[in-house]
DNA sequence: ACATCATATAGACAGTTGTCTAAACGTCAA
DNA sequence: TTGACGTTTAGACAACTGTCTATATGATGT
């Protein structure tokens, strides 16, 4: 994972709604906004900002059909970040 | 971990340059403020306020001595926050 | 006491961000 | 076509954040 993304998806999931969403996602295979918006007590304008911020960070896909918008968790990019973050802070080598 | 020191942790993480600090940090047992201000382009002061916003979220620990101020990775809290990462969001479990 | 060094704090300022409302866009069903 | 529904976009606004300079604090050495 190259440093852009690595920043993109550490500023996505600074915001504890964002980070709530990302986990609610997860959680479910497929996820349509309408639910994530009746969920939430923001704006549905707003989750969808939201789930903007993490689709452009590459954590979610959003797949169409027909009127609605589903999203679902993209581990590999999930697990690339976990690998970075231990690559960039590493445990530590005896001595 | 708790919620409140994981959004301190992750906020924390979002700065490109705070996360460069802490990888610093982590790459040496122990480093002085000093060092890093002159590594870096920003002003000491800029560089003491990232330092403090590491503390608060408890990924590092100040080491007083003298006039010098030392600053060290907790290893726990950074475990801490990976193990938290991987709780929220699990890996997927076969059906 | 005074100057010097290492660090922290205060205050200011521009840029970013989370949120809202209003409106646009696209799809479906009468 | 009209209307309803799901979603995105635009624009506005307050709050937050990263940065700076200037200053304060505190320890050392002369």
């Amino acid at each position: 994972m190259d440093a852009e993304q690595f920043t993109r998806v550490s500023r996505a999931l600074a915001d504890p709604r964002r980070m709530e969403i990302l986990e609610r996602i997860a959680s479910s295979k497929e996820l349509a906004c309408t639910v994530l918006a009746s969920e939430s007590d923001v704006s549905q304008p707003t989750i969808s900002h939201h789930l903007k911020e993490l689709s452009v960070a590459g954590l979610i896909k959003p797949r169409r059909e027909a009127k609605f918008c589903y999203y679902r968790l993209d581990r590999k990019v999930w697990a690339d970040y976990l690998t970075e973050m231990r690559r960039r802070i590493p445990g530590r080598r005896k001595g």
